[in-house]
DNA sequence: GAGCACTGC
């Protein structure tokens, strides 16, 4: 600890916080920031006003981790003087004076006292990482210090590259430069581009298990030395995995030592995630085939090598089209040097770059395109909304990277379909109540409509359902039980209606059976992600009851089975939420056509339960929570009327007559969205 | 008959 890099920047650090309310810091990994930032500003009065010092991180586990660290360092209990909140899980008490809490958290935080008034010192640490939150703190904290340019000081924490354009963005505030603790890491560039990565990763890899003759040296010298391989998502680590198994098999003749190869990506439950964490036995190399997860979110100890794919999967959003796609794009510099820092950890490494030095220097962007700039912005446009500052223009938010104006309108022309702003794009109270709620503003809106419609319960479980989602069932290859693959599955189907109500059905079974950890295992339902559900669904319940003073039937049914006019109700919200989210299925085609400005032709995703009728035909219209394009363009977990057979129904017939769609029948909706498109583009509003 | 990178309130 004695040795941390920063601890020698101590008076420089206190001398330039004293005199300037930013200053940036630009801290290489190891300089022990996030640690010591805040005990240093503790030990010199900040805290004794009462006020507290808040440093937030983009992660949860991160808050977690170094909050306890800093306890130990300063000799208190945890959870008093020095704790951490982040969502579900408050560890702070009344004496609490450095509190680590997640960006968002903070965001909350902010929501109920704009001025932040219980802080004295705001750090905003891996701010380089450019969450979509700390973004926004960001923007909130060149505001803020105008407003308290007495008593409140914020420190940015940042990478070398963008430490300037930081100090830029709040008036060219001073920067300190703080060594790290990284070892030198020799890189190597391919002499040509691959043509496919796989292969060209195997080769490496491969190589420096055994073939290549000046590795093999290192192999002889440093025989733990683990090789951390970059790769681009679930199927490609697989196939890796797979050829590198077979590889090392072929080859292990005592020629090289033995080896363990472990795929390493966020669909892979816990307990075999954390086999990264677990030293190798003796003699033995370990190949770890990793998405970004180990980029920055976990550290695995012993990875002397690094190969770099050069590539990562992205999620991005297109304002035009309201369609998201997941694309794999070249990686930025910052990420190519991040990714080759994991090989300078605890010795001097090699990354083996897959391309060359070329377009390392030439071809690849400086920095990661930042999350603000690649998602819906309409909850965080209604999140400012909700905040009232004043004089708050939206299209002309001081943001470090704005976001297009494109993007802004898209999100105020949905939020105005969701009578969440009026037409002069002010914030109405069914939007300042959704602003409260800690889902996406077409999941909160469908909440309060179910409550109008006396389906709450219901909604709440489908929008918690929605929350987790992708983490509830198992990823798609289990290559260890192909069998039970097929066997038909005892979890309900949503009796026709389609993925919300399967989701719904899903959860009350799950609420029977009072939480049982087994059922879920037996139906192949992520343990954690259920959990993860019930919490969401507590909070969200707990935050209706307050909004409502508590008048409010969140229960679940329990042994009560569903009505099929719940079903009814909850899809009318949902159509209210979703106004804008609605698909007309094509003539004579199951292929759908969106109802939005520009129309897109998308299908059916496969993973929806939806079915055809006995004609093979899908519903005439269907809502949808979110298009996604992959393979192809994709509608997901949607609802709509399947006619089924008099005998499945049992004399009722759950089609969707076009009249029910309520606000958003076509007609309607597209005069609506006329109106907003008018109203927004041309707008002199104040935003 | 395809498929979900990673976070977070």
């Amino acid at each position: 600890m004695a040795n941390l890099p920063i601890l020698q920047f101590e008076e420089q650090i206190v001398e330039t916080v004293e005199r300037n309310p930013v200053v940036v810091i630009i801290g290489e990994t190891g300089s022990g920031k996030s640690t010591q930032l805040s005990q240093i500003l503790h030990k010199r009065g900040y805290t004794k006003s009462g006020r507290a010092i808040a440093v937030t991180q983009p992660r949860r586990v991160a808050a977690v981790s170094v909050s306890r660290r800093v306890a130990q360092e300063l000799g208190v209990r945890f959870g008093e003087e020095v704790g951490y909140a982040i969502r579900f899980e408050d560890r702070t008490s009344e004496k609490t004076c450095i509190k680590y809490l997640t960006d968002g958290v903070l965001l909350r935080e902010s929501l109920s006292n704009p001025e932040l008034n219980q802080y004295s010192v705001i750090i905003l640490d891996e701010a380089h990482e450019r969450s979509l939150n700390t973004d926004i703190l960001l923007g909130l904290m060149k505001r803020l210090i105008k407003i308290r340019s007495t008593n409140l000081k914020v420190l940015i924490t940042s990478a070398t590259l963008d430490g300037e354009k930081v100090s830029r963005f709040f008036s060219n505030c001073p920067i300190l430069n703080v060594p790290g603790k990284l070892f030198p890491v020799e890189i190597r560039y391919s002499s040509e581009r691959p043509t496919s990565y796989l292969e060209s990763s195997l080769k490496t890899a491969i190589a420096i298990c055994a073939n290549n003759f000046a590795l093999s040296e290192i192999h002889v010298r440093e025989p733990e030395g683990d090789i951390l391989i970059f790769m681009t998502g679930q199927d490609d680590i697989e196939k890796l995995v797979k050829k590198l198994e077979e590889r090392v098999q072929s080859l292990e003749e005592g020629s090289c030592m033995d080896a363990v190869i472990l795929p390493l990506h966020g669909s892979l439950p816990p307990e075999l995630q954390v086999r990264v964490f677990s030293p190798p036995p003796p003699n033995c190399r370990r190949f770890i085939v990793a998405t970004n997860i180990a980029e920055t979110s976990l550290t695995v100890d012993g990875v002397v090598y690094v190969i770099d794919s050069g590539y990562v999967k992205q999620r991005q959003y297109n304002p035009s089209t309201g369609m998201y796609s997941l694309d794999v794009v070249p990686i930025s510099r910052v990420q190519a040097d991040q990714r080759a820092g994991r090989a300078g950890r605890t010795r001097p490494g090699k990354c083996y770059r897959l391309y060359t030095s070329t377009v390392y220097h030439e071809d690849l962007m400086g920095a990661t395109v930042p999350e603000i700039q690649r998602s819906s912005l309409a909850g965080t446009v209604l999140y400012l909304k909700s905040l009232d500052l004043p004089d708050i223009d939206i299209l002309k938010f001081d943001f470090l990277d704005a976001p297009s104006t494109e993007a802004l309108e898209d999100a105020l022309k949905q939020l105005y379909l969701i009578d969440a702003i009026d037409e002069n794009g002010s914030i109405t109270s069914i939007g300042q109540t959704m602003a409260e709620l800690p889902l996406e503003p077409s999941l909160s809106r469908t909440l309060i409509e179910a409550n109008e419609y006396g389906c709450l319960s219901q909604a709440l479980t489908v929008a918690a359902m929605l929350s987790a989602e992708t983490s509830l069932l198992p990823g798609p290859s289990k290559s260890t039980d192909k069998k039970r693959k097929h066997e038909p599955s005892d979890l309900p189907d949503g009796s026709g209606w389609g993925d919300h109500i399967q989701l719904l059905q899903i959860y009350e079974l799950w609420d029977q059976t009072n939480y049982d950890v087994e059922w879920c295992k037996d139906n192949n339902l992520q343990v954690r992600g259920m959990k993860f559900v019930r919490d969401v669904r507590k909070q969200l319940s707990q935050i209706m009851q307050k909004i409502a003073k508590g008048s409010l039937d969140v229960r679940t049914n329990g042994r009560r089975k569903e009505s099929q006019e719940d079903y009814r109700n909850l899809r009318k919200s949902l159509c209210v939420g979703y106004a804008n989210q609605l698909a007309e299925r094509m003539m004579r085609h199951n292929g759908y056509r969106t109802l939005g400005f520009k129309p897109q032709l998308v299908q059916v995703h496969p993973s929806s339960v939806l079915k055809t009728d006995e004609e093979g035909m899908l519903p005439n219209y269907v809502v949808y929570h979110e298009l996604i394009s992959t393979t192809r363009p994709f509608m997901r977990n949607l609802s709509g009327g399947t006619v089924l057979s008099e005998e499945q129904t049992k004399g009722e017939n759950p089609s969707l007559p076009e009249k029910e769609i309520g606000v958003a029948t076509p007609d309607d909706r597209e005069s609506r969205i006329q109106a907003a498109r008018d109203r927004f583009l041309s707008r002199k509003t104040k935003g």
